[in-house]
RNA sequence: AGUUGUGUGUCCGUCC
């Protein structure tokens, strides 16, 4: 049992669902029973492949053989039915896990603040954060982080800022991440010179500042039509040498901007640049190519790409 | 030993 323990968390890890399905399904069979932390990580696996039923099937499993998921167990399950669009079923489990004495904790409340913030149901968000502060939780700068971006994507941007002295208050210190969230918000608003000053702000202060916050740079120059500027931009990231380098979200962005201004040839180069440096381009990438290049009328590279994507198993129909 | 929540790209949808 061990030894599947092993190899099943290893593949769940890894994101390899198939493989972590099939030994799960072989060690049950044989008659070895996972532990908590395994089926843990299997109904993560399977969550995260957008798999909710199967997870749920190993959660009932678990009872069955009278093994006690745990707050984990529910807040993983909760956190997918939630991004399933599942919040009936999303409730209901979480009736389920109080009536089995199972306290909900910081993660679960944080796990639920997502949901609704990620609905745009922002009043309700800031009840919940009310909710568990009332339940003597104490948010820390995940909780933040998620109430932030649903603020800023509900165009709240001066309640973003105002939750930055709650955070204070809290003893909260903002990190990379909240920086991110909030120059996200200033670019999507068309205050990209602002969003780059905090990045200038975030580099100077001696933070490690990722590819993310990069890429969100690239596309506030690219929307303002600065795509000379953004091109020196994306050459100093190559320069850095893997700090943050570009990835498919970097060449995507550009691929796109690229189209948008009539320039498919180039923005088939930059595709092809980044299949050169070793990046699989993902379904979102093949996409914006593929659009660009039908708007366009290019049927014969279109249909070329659509072999590729069928290659690649992007397309199942 | 090993498990859960937050940030960036295309299209579509929802709201205005």
């Amino acid at each position: 049992a061990p030894t599947y323990s092993i190899m099943i968390s290893g593949h769940c890890r890894a994101g390899n669902t198939e493989r972590c399905t099939e030994l799960y399904k072989e060690m049950t069979g044989k008659g070895f029973t996972p532990d908590l932390l395994l089926c843990n990580s299997i109904i993560d696996t399977f969550c995260k492949a957008k798999n909710v039923d199967d997870a749920l099937q190993v959660l009932d499993k678990m009872s069955k053989v009278g093994a006690k998921p745990d707050v984990v167990t529910y807040n993983i399950l909760l956190d997918g039915l939630h991004k399933a669009n599942m919040l009936e079923k999303a409730d209901e489990l979480f009736s389920t896990m109080v009536a089995n004495g199972c306290a909900p904790d910081l993660i679960t409340y944080s796990t639920m603040l997502d949901g609704l913030c990620k609905r745009n149901r922002i009043k309700q968000a800031q009840e919940m954060f009310d909710t568990l502060l009332e339940k003597d939780l104490v948010p820390d700068i995940v909780t933040f982080n998620i109430l932030m971006d649903g603020l800023c994507k509900a165009g709240k941007l001066d309640e973003a800022k105002d939750l930055l002295d709650v955070m204070s208050e809290h003893n909260v210190a903002p990190d990379g991440v909240t920086c991110t969230i909030l120059m996200n918000g200033l670019c999507k608003d068309k205050r990209t010179d602002e969003a780059v000053k905090l990045f200038m702000y975030m580099k100077e202060k001696g933070s490690v500042v990722d590819v993310t916050p990069h890429n969100i740079v690239l596309l506030g120059l690219c929307r303002e039509g600065k795509l000379g500027q953004a091109l020196m931009f994306f050459n100093r990231m190559v320069k850095s040498e893997g700090e943050f380098s570009p990835d498919v979200v970097t060449y995507t962005t550009l691929v796109n901007a690229l189209i948008e201004v009539g320039k498919v040839d180039r923005a088939v180069e930059y595709f092809q640049r980044m299949t050169d440096s070793g990046l699989a381009p993902d379904y979102v990438a093949y996409n914006t190519l593929m659009n660009g290049l039908k708007k366009q009328g290019r049927f014969i590279q279109a249909d070329r790409l659509t072999e590729a994507m069928k290659a690649k198993g992007f397309l199942t129909d």
